[in-house]
DNA sequence: GCTAATTGCGTCTCGTGGACACAATAGCTA
DNA sequence: TAGCTATTGTGTCCACGAGACGCAATTAGC
């Protein structure tokens, strides 16, 4: 757009950072870094401090440069993210079941082991945004374990999304229990002490013991699936 | 802890705004403001222009006041936030129905009505934080519908967790499509008009017209709640 | 009316994203 | 080989947000 292009992989497609393009012949100095360094960087602030201690400033200092150096690079902290987010996951293991069960399942628990190793990408994933080449071989690698399904097409999409879905909450739980300050069981305790009277289904639920701390990846998934078989066994009838 | 409280509703429990006591006689000038008012001001901002718009200097002008004092108030941004998110979904709509599946999609639905009149509630909700005595409400209110279900504490609560989840990501679909720059059934035909060939089942997924734009959340809550069937029919077996 | 607790709020600091200008560099061409 | 010019490197500047601090104004209780 501008006489300024922002440029190091030289793309022609529009959807610039997150899918390069061959890079062109260029003449200036030999660019530092590349994009995928950048968002590398900032990945590796984001695992160990937060989302929120990735700025420009802080990459740059690690990376041995200065803030406007990576603007260069990065039009704006908006692709750093898109950026950051698709390398984050990455691309999805093919996993070759003809049971669409078990690879559905398995889809999910890869979107949540992904998505563990980087906390922070729940955060981004779930921010709207452009998806990028990885992203689009998790859709396609989901839409392949269902491909046998006599599902509308928008119906597995919304089966995706309520699997990836299921698999990041049970990421933010996970990544939240671990500060203690922010353990959903810790503070309903106590909260709780105060207020049980008015609220004895919630006490009890929360006191229940027997499956406390089940694995709540695996039920969840094992619902949706069980809700899908449900209507594709219906749909069979038909 | 300091000596400065920032106190108005006085509350001798540690949560602080969320859950304010009995207001103690107060000696100094007459408050200009309650934390619910303050909470209201930036919700309306936040309704009208998005939570980023939502700054305590934005709050106090159209309160017709100045940044620091607002500080008397509210201890600091998350705090604001906790408030805001608690007031924007209110009380649930007691609903009596002796068919848990019909109380659990109402609660869902419910959800799902509440979140999308208020849009970045969604974003505060999914962040960790502290509940508030209207979400402690809501869960009494979903655990109450799955009083005569079989299922363990943990379980129930993981159902719904697992139906809010989904009502909450229907409504950012449904507000990011409000804008065209972030619709993803837009931006998806855009990518793959180029990469058409490397993903078969997403094109054909995405260009699938029957059932498209269904009641996506009711499909999802109506797979879930087909899959606790599933389950809890099971455990009337045993 | 005096005193002490509280609120109102101006000023300052620090940190963030980003615009812009200009210097340094290195392919390309003559 | 000597420019020419596209490109990168980076210092400076600005707007804006959260929040600390200090002091002035207010008012309930004695």
């Amino acid at each position: 757009m501008t006489s300024d292009e922002t440029v190091s992989g030289a793309s022609a497609s529009p959807d610039d950072l997150l899918w390069p393009g061959p890079a062109a012949v260029r003449r200036g100095p030999k660019p530092r870094f590349t994009v995928a360094e950048i968002a590398d960087a900032g990945t590796r602030i984001a695992d160990a401090e937060g989302l929120s201690a990735v700025t420009m400033q802080r990459i740059a200092h690690d990376l041995g440069s200065t803030k406007m150096a990576l603007y260069r690079y990065v039009p704006g902290r908006a692709e750093l993210d898109a950026v950051m987010l698709d390398r984050a996951f990455g691309a999805p293991a093919r996993h070759d079941s003809d049971d669409w069960r078990r690879a559905l399942a398995a889809w999910a628990e890869g979107v949540h082991s992904r998505a563990l190793a980087h906390p922070w990408s729940v955060e981004l994933a779930q921010r709207p945004h452009r998806p990028g080449p990885f992203e689009l071989a998790w859709y396609e690698a989901g839409l392949a374990a269902m491909a046998q399904l006599e599902l509308h097409g928008s119906e597995k999409l919304d089966v995706l999304a309520l699997l990836a879905g299921h698999a990041m909450s049970i990421v933010r739980q996970e990544s939240a229990s671990a500060a203690p300050e922010q353990d959903l069981a810790a503070a309903m305790a106590r909260i709780l002490t105060d207020r049980a009277a008015d609220h004895p289904f919630t006490v009890a639920a929360f006191a229940d013991p027997a499956g406390a701390r089940g694995d709540a990846l695996r039920f969840g998934v094992e619902r949706i699936i069980a809700g899908v078989e449900v209507l594709a066994a219906a749909r069979r009838e038909a």
